[in-house]
DNA sequence: TCGGCGTACTGTATCGATACAGAAGGGTTC
DNA sequence: GAACCCTTCTGTATCGATACAGTACGCCGA
C-alpha cells in the first residue's frame, strides 16, 4: 500500500499534522524535525501530499478547463486559436495554474461525464460552437466562466473578453466597397453546422455560430450602406476553418463567368487558402481579385493580406486573469478590446476591364 | 453553502448513498426515486457530484499530465508536436480522459509546486529537454509514465513510444552522400541549451538533447561510412525549432565562399526556414543546394521537401493507449515504430560547376 | 513568582464523495 | 412454509489530506 502522511507520522512518532506542515507550511516546525520528516518520506517512498486530497480539502484544484470540440486539430492548427491559448496559458502559468483540455467526444452521454468529472476551478470557452450541448452542462457546474465569443451566451455573471466582431467586419466591408467592388463573395466557416464547403443561401440574421454570424452581418452592414443589396453577394460555406477549405470555397467564386472581384473571408486561414486558389489560377491578389482575412495571424503579413488585427494573445491572457484574479468592478470582467484595419497588398481597386 | 449529496439526501429523507447512486449507478435504485432525486438536485442547485471528492474516493482522476516548457508556443506551433498531441488527445478522449497541460514556470520552486500539485493518473513526456529538472520530480510522483524521446531517460518501468532516431537520420545522410555532396551543413535545434543561432563546435557524442543528439549522430554515421570526416561538416545551432531560426541558421551556411551544397536539418520546420533562405538568395532547392528535413509534416509535401516520414499522430495515440490500457506484455509497452525516407524535389546531385 | 508571549507540536473535525456489507420486503420455488 | 433470491435502500468506513483550536513548554520582564 502506498505511503501517506500517516505512514510517515507513525514512522517518526509525530502527528499527521506536523508531517503535513513539513510540506505545506515549513515555518510551522523546527528545521531539524522537517529534515527528519523529509528524510523518512524519501526512505519510505512517499511521493508528497496527494494532489487530489489536497484539492478536496483546500477547495481549489489550480486548473482551468478548456473545451475543445472533436476537431481538436483546429484548436492547435489555427494560429489565432494557438495565440489565444498561449495567452491563457501565460496567465495561468503565472499563477501556478494548469489548463485541463477537455476533448469532447461525440457521444452526448460521454460529454456529460467528461464535463462533470473535470476537476477545475473555472472554465474558459473559446472556439466552441454556440450550439454545443456542453455549454448547458458547464453552466450547471456553477464555476466561474469566461467566454471569448458570444457575450450573450451566458448571463452577466460570466466574464467576457472579446471584440466588436460586427463593427470590425464592417470596416473590411467598407474598405472593399470603397474600392468599387460590386461582385463580391464571402467565404465563412461554420455557416451550416455539419455542412459541406460550397455556396449556401442563408439569412445572415439566422446564422447560429456567433463569430461567423457577426462577421457576415458586419459585411452586410457595409454593403448595405454602400447601396449593395445582400442578394448580389455570393455566400460560401467552409466546412472547417482551414486553408484547404478556403481554397475549395474560393473555387466556387472563381470558376464561373461572373467571377467575383473581391472575396471576403471570416479568418486569415481561410483567406490564405483563397490566395492559394488565386495562385493556382494565375490570378493576381489585389489586382484581379481582392481578398481580405480576419485576425492578423503571423502568416498574414508575409502574405500581404489585408485584414483586421485583433489582440489574440491578449484575449487569452485577459480571460485567464479575469478567472484567476477577478476584478472587483464587474465592468472590468466584461471587456471589448479594440481592433484595427490593416490594409496590405491583397486588396486594390476593382479591375477596370471585364473578365476575359 | 453549496449543496452536497447530503443536502439532497436530507431534503428527501433518503440516504446519501442513494443519492450518490442516482448519479453513478442508476441501476441501483428505482427510476421513480431517481427522478425525485434529480428533481430535488435541480431545485436545490446541486451541480452533481464534486469531481475532486469523487476522484479522491475512486483513486482516479481521468487526466494525463503533459509537460510544456516555457516555450509553450512551440508545442502548438510545431506541426509535429501538434500531431503528437492530437494522437494523444484522441486516445485520451476515447477513454473519457482529459489532458492537463502543465506549463512549467521558470522558477524552480514553482515548478516543484506545479508538478506535485497536478492531479493526474499518468504523465506523458514529449518535446521536453532531457536536462529539465521536472523529470526527476515526475519520477518521484510514482505515477505511470510514457516517454516519447530518450528511451533511457527513465528506467524500464516507463513506457516508451519512439523511433530509431539515429538510424533514420543516417538514411538521410546516406541519401545526401550518395548524391555526391561533400560541402555539408547541419542545422540542429537545441544543440546548446540557451544558446544563440549560429555555428557551433560541438562533439556529437556530447549533445544533451536526445533527439538532436541522435539525429546528428546519425548524420555523422552516414558521412563516416562515405569517407566524409565530421570535421568537414558545418554544424549550426538553431536557438528554437522554428522556421525563422531555420532561415537564420541557413544564412551562416549560405553567405560564405565555400557555400554548402547540402543542408541537413533536424526538423521539417527548420528545413522550411532553410528553403525560405534559399528563395531569398535566388538559389534553387535540389539544384544549387539540397535540403532535407525530418518528420514529414503536412507542409513538407507541397514544399517538395525530402524528409523522413514518421508516424507522429500514431506516436501520441500509442503513448496514450499504453498509459490508459497498459498491455500485459512489457515488450508492448516499449515500442519503436518504423519510419521511411521520402525523397522529393529539394535534394539532387551535387551541382557540377563550382560556386560563382 | 507569576502573567504573558512566542515556538513547536498535537488532535479533532472536516472537505464531499464512493465502496461494500447488510437489511427489509416481496416474490418464487419446491 | 421454509429456503432462497432479487430489488431497493441504508449505514459505516474510508479515500488522504488541511484548518484550526488547543496544549506544553521555555523564556522574559516586573
Amino acid at each position: 500500500m502506498a505511503a501517506t502522511l500517516q505512514t510517515i507520522a507513525d514512522e517518526l512518532g509525530v502527528s499527521r499534522s506536523t508531517v503535513s506542515n513539513a510540506y505545506s507550511r515549513p515555518d510551522q516546525l523546527s528545521p531539524e524535525l522537517r529534515a527528519r520528516i523529509l528524510e523518512a518520506a524519501e526512505r519510505l517512498g512517499y511521493p508528497g501530499p496527494n494532489p487530489t486530497a489536497r484539492s478536496l480539502r483546500r477547495g481549489k484544484v489550480n486548473a482551468i478547463g478548456v473545451l475543445l470540440t472533436d476537431d481538436l486539430s483546429m484548436a492547435f492548427t489555427d494560429p489565432y486559436a494557438v495565440a489565444y491559448l498561449r495567452g491563457l496559458a501565460e496567465a495561468a502559468s503565472a499563477r501556478e495554474t494548469s489548463l485541463l483540455l477537455l476533448n469532447l467526444p461525440e457521444d452526448e452521454e460521454a460529454v456529460r461525464r467528461v464535463v462533470s468529472n473535470a476537476a477545475v476551478d473555472a472554465f474558459c470557452l473559446y472556439c466552441v460552437p454556440d450550439w454545443h450541448g456542453a455549454l448547458e452542462l458547464i453552466r450547471s457546474r456553477g464555476v466561474p466562466i469566461v467566454i471569448g465569443e458570444d457575450p450573450a451566451a451566458f448571463g452577466p455573471e460570466a466574464g467576457y473578453v472579446g471584440i466588436d466582431e460586427r463593427a470590425a467586419a464592417r470596416r473590411l466591408g467598407e474598405h472593399i466597397a470603397r474600392l468599387g467592388h460590386r461582385d463580391i463573395a464571402v467565404v465563412a466557416h461554420w455557416i451550416v453546422h455539419g455542412g459541406v464547403t460550397g455556396p449556401v443561401d442563408a439569412d445572415p440574421d439566422a446564422l447560429r455560430y456567433y463569430v461567423t454570424g457577426e462577421r457576415v452581418r458586419g459585411f452586410r452592414d457595409a454593403f448595405a450602406a454602400a447601396g449593395l443589396p445582400w442578394e448580389r453577394v455570393l455566400l460560401i460555406n467552409a466546412a472547417r476553418n482551414g486553408r484547404e477549405e478556403g481554397a475549395a470555397a474560393a473555387a466556387h467564386a472563381l470558376d464561373r463567368l461572373d467571377r467575383a472581384t473581391a472575396i471576403l473571408t471570416t479568418s486569415d486561414v481561410l483567406a490564405l487558402g483563397v490566395l492559394d486558389a488565386l495562385r493556382v489560377r494565375g490570378l493576381r491578389p489585389g489586382r484581379d481579385v481582392s481578398v481580405t482575412g480576419f485576425d492578423d495571424i503571423p502568416e498574414a503579413e508575409p502574405a500581404g493580406l489585408t485584414t483586421i488585427r485583433q489582440p489574440s494573445v491578449e484575449r487569452g491572457r485577459l480571460a485567464g486573469e479575469i478567472l484567476l484574479d477577478p476584478p472587483e468592478d464587474p465592468r472590468r470582467r466584461r471587456l471589448t478590446l479594440p481592433v484595427s484595419l490593416v490594409v496590405r497588398a491583397t486588396t486594390g481597386p476593382k479591375p477596370l476591364k471585364e473578365k476575359p
